[in-house]
DNA sequence: TTAGGGTTAG
């Protein structure tokens, strides 16, 4: 049994379609093509959608085609039912590389990396040749789960399969090894790399900034341009302003305001929103207030870095005054925002706000994930100390 | 099948 087969599920299927037959030949029907159906699955955006079309596809044949078996696999995937996708899988008798290629995908976004390494050694077993994108999904499995063994094993299998000279392989290493803490390793293979565009020096520069060598980050913002000419984009800024921040670097979060100016990149919202939150962590809170007054669009994640900056910085009183005006606009506040509001309630020992809050939590169901809750323990700890030490002095 | 880098909290 291969590997693939184990990864299977004994949950029914929800729907019911027959066995699919063996293909001999890769040729295609021209008429699959033309079929409204292969257009009605192109528009496809949800699982009622796709289990609405599914009579269709039966009623016309249509599930004996290559084109269609992968087109059900990857619509599974992409609407988060490993288990439907996995059936069809195993239901073809003689798969085609891109039904492995799809349903690895799958595995890496709605399994773990363990299902999905498991699933590749299954796919070269049985003869699979991959592809670039194989790599890079996996690497970015490993980066996200800090996984730096399962990152080297995979690099390995990119260099035996001829990828180590493809700029989006390799910079998908680069990123793995940064974002496993390896940054010596991310920038050897940086070096090594015949070209290198703008997205692998961002991701060498983030990889220094990201890991607390903030110098060396800004060193290669300046490398870039000078040595390659490449123009730093909004990707860049938005790498290196949360590093500036976090280590209350004004001057180097001043100097990329200065180029954020320069290039016209504060049209991006996200640019000013890190720039906001730059000025506020760097102990600019004015500043950071002006910036976000002149924003022309601001997003949630805006509006909590502002409420944020202010609860963080000991100004209460604006922070609420700010999630007051958040609420005016009809915004829906998110986790991160009642979170922000919640320090500011502790701050004031405003007990009457913080159940305000709550109720608001508890009306958008907010109340669920871990943090909020903490917050809130930590909002009812501070006012209940508050108390204690006010009794005491009684 | 159709790819690589980035913003708020903890």
């Amino acid at each position: 049994m291969t590997p693939h087969l184990l990864a299977s599920s004994t949950t029914p299927l929800s729907f019911s379609l027959p066995s699919f037959p063996s293909q001999r030949t890769h040729y295609i029907p021209s008429h699959v093509y033309k079929h409204p159906t292969a257009i009605l699955l192109e528009l496809c955006t949800s699982m009622k959608e796709l289990q609405q079309f599914l009579p269709l596809i039966i009623k016309n044949g249509l599930y004996k085609e290559h084109l269609f078996q992968t087109k059900l696999i990857s619509l599974f995937c992409k609407f988060g039912s490993l288990t439907d996708a996995v059936k069809v899988f195993e239901l073809v008798e003689d798969k085609v590389d891109p039904m492995y290629h799809t349903m690895l995908k799958g595995h890496v976004h709605h399994s773990s990396l363990a299902s999905a390494l498991w699933f590749y050694s299954g796919m070269i077993s049985d003869g699979v040749l991959p592809v670039v994108y194989n790599f890079s999904y996996l690497l970015k499995s490993c980066a996200d789960n800090f996984n730096v063994k399962a990152g080297k094993m995979i690099h390995g299998q990119l260099i035996v399969n001829g990828f180590s000279r493809n700029v989006f392989a390799m910079t998908s290493v680069v990123h793995m090894y940064a974002k496993c803490g390896v940054i010596e390793d991310a920038y050897k293979m940086f070096e090594r790399m015949p070209e290198r565009d703008l997205v692998c020096w961002n991701t060498v520069m983030a990889g220094y900034a990201q890991n607390g060598m903030l110098n060396r980050g800004m060193e290669l913002f300046l490398q870039m341009q000078e040595v390659e000419g490449h123009r730093p984009d909004e990707v860049t800024v938005v790498s290196i302003l949360p590093a500036c921040a976090n280590f209350g670097s004004l001057k180097m979060g001043m100097s990329i305001h200065g180029y954020v100016t320069k290039s016209g990149l504060e049209s991006f919202v996200n640019v000013e929103t890190a720039l906001v939150d730059m000025y506020a962590k760097c102990g600019q809170v004015g500043t950071a207030r002006l910036v976000f007054d002149r924003m022309t669009c601001k997003t949630v994640v805006s509006w909590n870095t502002m409420i944020d900056g202010y609860a963080q910085s000991g100004n209460s009183e604006e922070a609420l005054k700010l999630f007051d005006g958040m609420l005016d606009e009809k915004l829906r506040p998110s986790n991160v925002t009642v979170m922000a509001a919640l320090t500011a309630c502790a701050d004031l020992g405003d007990l009457h706000r913080g159940q305000e809050i709550h109720a608001l939590i508890n009306q958008l169901e907010l109340g669920s994930a871990v943090s909020v809750i903490n917050s809130l323990i930590s909002m009812l700890r501070t006012k209940w100390a508050c108390d204690q030490s006010f009794e005491s002095l009684l």
